[in-house]
DNA sequence: TTGTACGCGTTATCAC
DNA sequence: GTGATAACGCGTACAA
């Protein structure tokens, strides 16, 4: 392996010099620069990131925290998406970044998640689809320990940044256009997690949405699950005017048990996710870039990293109709 | 951070001492290495692997290199259990693992990727999803720079191992089931990738097929595209009693066309994803256990990078029929 | 059986 | 502007 020493010897010059060159210090003459950079070239170096995270505490090493759970090929699309937008732009900003799933973390105390995290030379995490029961993802926030950019939960400290599209928001606009477009006046809001974030955020969009056009609304936890969303659906959908939900997964579920009952209702879901191009039925739905999203929180990560603090992040959705031509295409 | 010299310090014996108890050297007497292992517990020490990567040239660095064409939900589900495997295995088995996506390496030369792996210390890469046309990929393992582990690709040298189901037996297996359960003689066969390894094995189990029950087949390639399953079927599914799939996902593309035709085919896929559930129709297919496989994959891949020599593993496959019922609960 | 000392490839702090 | 040199935390010959 070419090393560092190499390039100092090719280029008759210090190692010091050499690492002042490539990680862009000032103070060096533009001769010597310009010998460095030609010795880099020909002998093909490419820096030992694992020797300059032992050297240096402050190597952008980064952990993807997931929680998957693993059980709907949707959560899959979703995080692949998150998984591969991240490190996309860690490549491009060469940071060196580890993919951990929340269950590898099992009955952890947070102490031991921040010891292994630490062992691994971890400065920066990103955190992906945390709940309002995480405790232990809690503490390792707030420890300050690491920089934190988390997706989708309001957590702003001084290390801490968090991103997102508008969930309020983005769950009136599309609860509004499906209910304008059908003439509706009882809802049915099946929702996410109880005390989610995110789910907290949502209901808040529909309130906005019942009280302004002055409708009637029941909602239920379907605790985005395709089974719960079905059974809520069979239960209450009769007596509404359509079905709106909290995730593309329970609007897949609500519409399936529609047409078991085989009645019309109008559903609408949220994620913009793959699979509802495969149901048969097109419906109005929230897209959110993912990768994209993943990607601007690398780029926050970095900030921190770099000295900045923490802050609020909005990101854009669009509303859209899925359908099968568009998704095989 | 508390180092190996503070386990030392708090045992009362030499750094080294610590390290021969935490890597299970011989020649520590029972008594010191209790000492040192209650100091480990007392001060919650972790060994840092970053560093131990740095010192020791053999310290599992372990590298994925996932081929994802990122178009399609199905390829993600597929992905999501090879990563979520192979992290897993590799965290009970104390093992470092970067997650790498071909696009990363477009227009790279095998030799920059080879610096780039050896630029993180990695000794050890598992690839997924490799091609005849992947020249760099080839180059890359035949090198030998690297212990590998291959995913459904015949490359087997010393420090090379290949893994995957038995393509042309379970190819046989579901085609076959399919072909007696509805009595079929003439076969459409919309086969994989032009000259991918899996393609020609698969093909190959047809064949034998074929052979055995003396039937009929046209064998066209459906680039593992969905798109295109359903293109080949509209054209020729119609002087023909079955159309079998070299994936779950043209088979999907095989079934919507057959039902815009308005005609009845039985249709058999690969794969057992859980996508099928959402289509509304059940067919044969084969299921591999992705998360197994890898986790299979990643064991090897240490055995290899503790010496052993390369070969060729054959896991378990079995014959399923997938419905929205098994995949909702 | 235990401890000393050096090396891994890099960064960073100083003298020069 | 440049170059020694001491860390960083660990593995491991080698000496004791």
């Amino acid at each position: 392996m070419v090393s560092i020493k190499d390039v100092a010897k090719c280029a008759g010059v210090a190692i010091s010099t050499v690492s002042k060159v490539l990680n862009g210090y000032p103070n060096v003459s533009e001769e010597t620069r310009q010998r460095v950079n030609k010795a880099v070239e020909e002998l093909n170096f490419v820096p030992n990131s694992v020797a300059a995270a032992l050297s240096s505490k402050q190597a952008g090493r980064v952990a993807l925290l997931i929680n998957s759970n693993m059980k709907t090929n949707a959560i899959d699309e979703i995080d692949m998406q998150y998984i591969s937008g991240a490190l996309n732009k860690a490549m491009e900003l060469n940071l060196d970044v580890i993919t951990l799933f929340f269950f590898m973390f099992q009955n952890k105390t947070a102490d031991e998640v921040a010891r292994y995290l630490q062992s691994q030379s971890i400065t920066g995490i990103i955190i992906y689809g945390m709940s309002k029961e995480d405790k232990v993802l809690h503490r390792l926030i707030s420890t300050g320990k690491f920089k934190c950019v988390v997706i989708d939960a309001p957590f702003v400290n001084v290390s801490t940044s968090c991103i997102g599209v508008d969930h309020r928001r983005a769950q009136y606009e599309v609860a509004a256009k499906t209910v304008m477009e059908n003439n509706c006046k009882r809802i049915l809001y099946i929702a996410g997690k109880r005390n989610g974030y995110v789910t907290d955020e949502r209901i808040r969009g529909m309130e906005d949405l019942v009280k302004e056009k002055n409708l009637t609304m029941l909602v239920r936890n379907g605790e985005f699950s395709e089974l719960q969303a079905r059974n809520i659906t069979l239960k209450y959908a009769k007596n509404k005017d359509i079905v709106v939900c909290a995730s593309d997964l329970m609007a897949i579920g609500a519409m399936k048990a529609l047409i078991q009952m085989d009645i019309f209702r109008p559903v609408c879901g949220f994620d913009g996710i793959i699979l509802m191009g495969y149901v048969g039925k097109q419906m109005n739905t929230v897209r959110q870039d993912f990768a994209s999203i993943s990607e601007s929180a690398m780029e926050e990560l970095q900030e921190l990293m770099n000295g900045g603090y923490g802050r609020n992040i909005v990101m854009k959705h669009s509303l859209v109709r899925m359908k099968y031509e568009d998704i095989i295409a």
